[in-house]
DNA sequence: AGTCATGTACGATCGCCATCGAACAATAGC
DNA sequence: GCTATTGTTCGATGGCGATCGTACATGACT
């Protein structure tokens, strides 16, 4: 039981490599999907639909997947919604500082 | 003339996004390479050779030059040696805290 | 029941890239 | 000049993953 969830692909963060998530953010879609993700701090989650995705709806699928299987993302469901939130704090107590600063260069362009 | 030097494939790290740093730190052998470098404090390079890669050294070569590219490393040839620096200062000032919380990750296992 | 919306799963395709070996270039040293 | 060392370049190969469309599942709503 080292699973910080019942879903099966939700992996305990401190057994994830700072390879994986490197890889996870070095993608154009991903890495802007956790920027939106980042850019709305009052519910902390959004909404898949509300996820803005130059991508099919099957390749963004793929991609939400991706960002949890890394450990970055987690997902809840709300009838036929998903709700997408990013794991901060546990990111930035595993990878202190990794995130904030990929998304400080984000912002800055 | 936007390059920071006459060398070819060095970029100005201006022009580097960020995406391109992290797609390059996301490789296992050059974020091993990477490791290496920032180790090495006191001369602030390694000879080609002195970097221990558990690849061909046509892949290794590769690898380098990825880095170069990606604007991480810059290279400088003696005799039939060349010798790989961190641009640590440069990315720092691009992309603060970014290549810390990197190595810092990494040494944490 | 039927329909619509939301998202997943699957199979196929396609391009990129990590890898290797072999051949080459350049320099140091004999 | 010759040889060894160091590293590059080239072509080929293999695999992974990003992408898409279609079909499917699930829940909401009438």
């Amino acid at each position: 039981m080292t699973k910080s969830s019942d879903h099966p692909d939700v992996p305990d963060l401190a057994e994830v490599d700072v390879l994986t998530v490197l890889q996870a953010l070095s993608d154009p879609v991903r890495l802007n999907i956790v920027r939106q993700l980042a850019a709305c701090s009052d519910p902390a989650e959004l909404m898949c639909g509300q996820i803005e995705l130059p991508v099919a709806k099957s390749t963004g699928s793929h991609h939400l997947k991706a960002l949890v299987r890394a450990g970055i993302t987690t997902e809840r469901e709300q009838g036929t919604c998903k709700y997408v939130r990013l794991r901060r704090d546990e990111l930035e107590q595993r990878f202190p500082g990794l995130l904030d600063s990929v998304l400080q260069a984000v912002a800055a362009g």
